[in-house]
DNA sequence: CACCTGCGAGTAAACCATTTCTAGATAATT
DNA sequence: AATTATCTAGAAATGGTTTACTCGCAGGTG
């Protein structure tokens, strides 16, 4: 891959420090200092000074990167590996962090694994020998301590040196319990996450625990579990068709997502089931299309750009400050009521 | 391993080319020369060969990235400005561009500068100081020559050294309208894409010229323009109302994109109005959800993942084998007839 | 037989563009 | 005149790649 090369590709003759230096008569290591503030150029006096800034603007000098990069050991980049990025799940958490990091002069690589576990091993590697100062996974589970200070997004092993970033499940599942109880609902079913999203059992067992402690029942038969990974309500069409069949009757549906909680919708409407005066439905995440469903979603909403920004930030404070190393931080969900929720019809 | 007290983060020992070499009783050059099988390498017999190619892998060498591309001036990574990162559009695309790039051993930076203007300059320059090969712009417009190699999604102006990457929208156009003439339409109204979105201008071109061929009559009175830049269907919604509201018959609405459309179809509806008995609906982009609407919508396919992976390509190819610059690449739209298109009702 | 020549197996040093530390040369002050 | 302050040069270092060169030895030549 690396044999005959073609013709070197012409670098547009950049300007380098030393042109500069020379175009002023002076050395690459005056006008560094100068350029740098840096203490040495303290006994600079202001003419030179004033000189030497004038000559970089003219010369439109810019200082190469990856030679300052090597000699300071930094590179102000940081390694995002997510499952995927395209979606709205990955695309949001990727938005907020894009805007913390350029906020606070940091760039980053992205790579994407789409779920096979060995990429991430290859990733880091990759990541780490480009020089990254720290790694943001999204969605990816991390088994092994990494090198780098490394914070995951809805992470949720126990690592050494991984801080994750969690929704505040409990609190979720209380939001979305405590409303229906409240309208009065006490037969309630439940669409599970598929195992491989990396949210599925903390948000399962969350709302075990809370049910237990609001004293609704969850009853086996009301409670079905997604597999496929598809991204349109599609997903959660079948289980809502299976709910209905399974002839056990229920008044609300507390689904793992939107996506899937409007598809489910969809299946109860075609089985002549009116929402919400037959069936309520809750959703979670408050996806951009939750609020024109029909009717429009009452969801839990997960703070998806504020988590990737607060992602960036607790790495960027770990790589800058050297902040202490904290294993989670939750972020606090919100309830959004629209039109899918109601008492349910009394009997 | 790391002591997490000491306040100076401790860079990790890496272990470097000249401590194999030591390690090795070789010459850092020596190492460098087989590692890499440079031509040099080609008289260095089987045996050292082995030695080194074992003592790498023993001694976890991983080359310094920084170093090797200060050394050879190439840093196999480019950049992508994007307008935005986190909606459907901007996702998709640089999903596209993610495939390719990582299957092609190349990284990149990604910066959004969410419709600043100014941002553009400052970007491609910092982008440009970081070494990138090459730039790839989307959903943005370039004006200037820029001095890296640039592929622009969704570019319509011609600059020189720009290559754009663009959905053929005449033949697009002829989808949507063909579709809707075979099935007898005769009145349709359309929503023009917003100005700042820059695939506006072209698409509406297109759209009159394919009109004028069909013979297809466009009223203003049916044309509305639209102005936010919701992504969620809201922004279609009260065009929707409003094109009821003029009172002009129509039995078709070609929108610019579904987000769009499927608002309107939601005012249609609450107006009484059945689609596609009453109206007629084609969007335009297939966003996931579109399948999913009620009714399923009808929509000329845009493959954006297949524009990201061709934009990569298009710019790779020019970097790598500094293949010839071409203007501008088209792709083909593609349309998906579902369920909000029929013929009209006889009147 | 002495004399290149060629080749195998590497070494040494230059180079990439910066930063940073040490130290030398003036000029100014005491 | 000695000391100090000011200004700037010089060189080392960052971690590689690459070119030029050395050194010993075998083979062919006159």
């Amino acid at each position: 891959m690396k044999g005959a090369k073609p013709p070197r590709p012409k670098r547009n003759a950049t300007v380098t420090l030393k042109a500069v230096a020379q175009h002023l008569g002076l050395t690459p290591g005056t006008v560094s200092a100068v350029l740098n503030n840096s203490k040495a150029a303290r006994s600079i006096p202001e003419k030179t000074h004033k000189r030497i800034v004038a000559a970089a603007r003219e010369l439109n000098y810019h200082p190469n990167f990856l030679a300052r990069s090597l000699r300071v050991q930094r590179t102000y980049t940081v390694g995002v590996i997510a499952e995927e990025i395209g979606d709205f799940y990955g695309g949001m958490i990727v938005s907020g962090i894009e805007t913390y990091l350029r906020d606070n002069n940091f760039f980053f690589l992205t790579v994407a694994h789409r779920h096979d576990p060995k990429l991430l091993q290859t990733y880091s590697q990759l990541l780490a020998s480009r020089g990254v100062e720290g790694l943001i996974t999204i969605d990816t589970s991390i088994d092994e301590e990494p090198s780098l200070p490394t914070v995951a997004v809805a992470g949720h092993q126990k690592v050494e040196n991984v801080t994750n970033i969690v929704l505040d499940h409990r609190r979720a599942a209380e939001l979305g319990l405590r409303h229906l109880k409240e309208l009065g609902h006490e037969r309630i079913a439940f669409l599970r996450g598929q195992p491989k999203s990396s949210d599925s059992a903390t948000r399962w067992e969350a709302i075990q625990e809370v049910a237990r402690k609001f004293e609704i029942q969850i009853r086996p038969e009301l409670v079905l579990q997604l597999e496929g990974m598809e991204s349109t309500p599609e997903l959660g069409y079948p289980y809502g068709k299976a709910l209905i069949a399974r002839t056990v009757p229920f008044t609300a549906l507390f689904a793992y997502n939107d996506i899937s909680a409007i598809g489910a919708m969809r299946a109860f409407q075609e089985a002549g089931r009116h929402i919400p005066g037959d069936i309520s439905v809750v959703g979670f995440d408050d996806i951009s299309i939750a609020s024109f469903s029909i009717p429009a979603l009452t969801t839990v909403r997960q703070p998806l750009q504020k988590m990737g920004r607060i992602a960036a930030k607790t790495l960027l404070d770990r790589i800058e400050e050297g902040a202490g190393f904290v294993p989670e931080i939750a972020v606090e969900p919100e309830l959004i009521v629209r039109k899918s929720t109601g008492p349910p019809r009394k009997l």
